[in-house]
DNA sequence: ATGTTTGCAAATAGTTTGCATCCAG
DNA sequence: CTGGATGCAAACTATTTGCAAACAT
């Protein structure tokens, strides 16, 4: 699902984007990061290994990630962005309590049809469902 | 599918809001436009009737609707949010070229199940279906 | 060498907050 | 009257941009 080093580089290549450390810092990040990060919270936790990485050089890369499609912004209700790295085709239940995000897979719902009246007008080149409700964690945890 | 005035005042009222002109031309602003705008698109089409509305009044106006479930925030990647009156069960298309959101209705969408290994963790509240792609003002207007 | 990428600082966009005034009930 | 709602300005958060220095190739 993830890319390892050397697919990565190649991504890079066939991008012209060059391999620095940065970009392969804040790619590790976000693959090992299960919670859909922020560019703050990736900022964060770089930070603590390459000390002078900044903000803006985390959130000019993952722009670039995004326009490459080596992750995708995830659909949310505004704010922070937050990020995927997860290129499987899936889908997302959002807790509304915590704000977490799983990605889940379902081959119903990957197997979609696009609705016929559609067809015609759009086409379509992404399909997702998003799930909203309370998340295990939240429910026992009281309330 | 949106409410006459009638209902919008005892809405209002059910949750102890006052009913002020604001309120009522921010909802009517909003139900008439059927791009699903952000606040400062209702704010600039609003200060043309009410020139001394200001933005916050409108974004907080926004807010609460959103609160009390008469409107609803769009899932999108970040930026402005934009809201949505139409509360009868629907799904989305995003043209990803110039970032117009249709709504479109769809039995079978509306009537998926939540897959079997997460019922048991998840307690599931609300089921959409995003599509993405290209509409057809964006496919017939060259490129 | 050289063109891209980076870090910094400043700018911008969107939203939120504190507070005095205003107005719906 | 009176508490909630509004408008204004300032604060804040997230993101973007300009630019010189640094780095990958």
């Amino acid at each position: 699902m993830e890319l390892d080093l050397k697919a990565l580089e190649e991504i890079f290549h066939q991008h012209n984007l060059k391999i620095t450390p940065q970009r392969i810092a804040i790619y590790k990040e976000l693959v090992q990061s299960r919670e859909h990060p922020s560019a703050m919270v990736i900022y964060d936790r770089i930070k603590k290994i390459y000390p002078n990485v900044s903000l803006d050089t985390v959130n000019r890369t993952l722009l670039t990630f995004a326009e490459i499609g080596l992750v995708r912004i995830i659909e949310g209700r505004g704010d922070p962005k937050r990020f995927d790295p997860n290129l499987r085709p899936h889908h997302h239940f959002r807790c509304i309590k915590c704000g977490e995000i799983y990605d889940f897979y379902y081959d119903e719902y990957d197997a979609l049809s696009v609705p016929p009246h559609l067809e015609k007008k759009f086409m379509v080149t992404s399909k997702r469902v998003n799930l909203e409700g309370i998340c295990e964690k939240c429910r026992t945890r009281r309330e």
